[in-house]
DNA sequence: CTTAAGTGTCAAAAATAATGGGCGACGCAT
DNA sequence: ATGCGTCGCCCATTATTTTTGACACTTAAG
């Protein structure tokens, strides 16, 4: 969605007329009109003072998006297409479902198996999940921790980290991670 | 944070020059180095070229902090607080984690227990989770689903929803939601 | 009907951002 | 030391955005 429109949206979903609006925020009516026709791209500054006179943040405004349309909630366990290789194997839920915030995977170590080192592509974001069987050891920013079922983490994945099954059988691990990057 | 220092960092951590990040995006590195300095206000258009060359979206731009500072990444299953009542039981992963997005919780239906209508009290947010152990009645906005162990779920929480154990043992679901409300 | 205050839009001037070229500084190989 | 390639920064010109000051339209009141 272009900005124009998602400002107009925005503005009329808090009943401000362009020239409220703009005398709330310092700027002119004009402006406001030519940006949500999308006859101009507006500096990150204009915007910043237009959203505080409705108010709302860049960072609202940006993830501002329409509720999720989907017609399914379940996804079968056979359903879960497998995301990893070797001795792990990822299971993600939910792979159909459009621009979804989060990425659920269901994690099988083979005993042995580990997550490799991730390199730190991603500028933003949480990690969480859960071992609900076996022994995992967790590396966090150097960090060491050994998980048993039952235990949980959260961290950001900003932080370089990495996953251990150093247990004889294999082993179960529950994530989520948002953004859902890929 | 000011939008050129936020660039500037985005832009380290993916190791990337100005002009190797000019090239990408299509601008040129001195619009780089003016935006870094905050000596100019860029465009959202010509942000979101450079974004692209990141790649990262407006959206994760602006809602981008300095990472969540926390000590613990380990939640063990004994510190895990239980927000549930009666024959359920919701721990929480991570409860201690300071502006997390998510929230995640170990579920535990006792044979017969239910989640109760929800209320739909927020007008944003998704919630996923897969079920480890028992047989769980899911209902999504009138649809009604039968989920074993390995079987997972995916709907954005504006759909009234409902969780029940029809098994005959304790059924486990595991569960993410964002944002972390309350 | 007339007036006044509200709406969003438009065109030309003023202000700001983006480009293209050039600068000194650094690391590295010759 | 010299050359080579890259780094980030600076400046004058060009391109784009923002303001100024209109315009046409709608609504409600006199």
């Amino acid at each position: 969605m272009d900005t124009g429109t998602r400002l107009k949206l925005v503005r009329e979903r808090n009943k401000l007329s362009q020239r409220e609006l703009a005398r709330r925020s310092g700027l002119t009516n004009s402006t406001i009109s030519q940006i949500e026709q999308n006859r101009v791209s507006p500096s990150v500054s204009s915007l910043k003072k237009l959203l505080e006179g409705i108010p709302m943040t860049l960072a609202e405004f940006f993830s501002f998006d329409e509720p999720p349309r989907q017609e399914r909630f379940v996804f079968r366990a056979v359903e879960q297409p497998d995301l990893g290789s070797g001795g792990l194997r990822l299971l993600l839920v939910g792979a159909s479902v459009e621009g979804r915030q989060m990425r659920m995977l269901r994690e099988l170590y083979a005993p042995g198996a580990d997550s490799g080192e991730e390199p730190i592509v991603h500028t933003e974001g949480e990690e969480c999940g859960l071992v609900t069987r076996g022994t995992i050891e967790l590396r966090v920013d150097g960090q060491v921790s050994i998980l048993n079922s039952g235990d949980g983490y959260y961290f950001p994945t900003t932080l370089p980290h990495s996953f251990k099954n150093i247990g004889q059988d294999e082993a179960e691990i529950i994530s989520a991670n948002t953004p859902a990057n890929f």
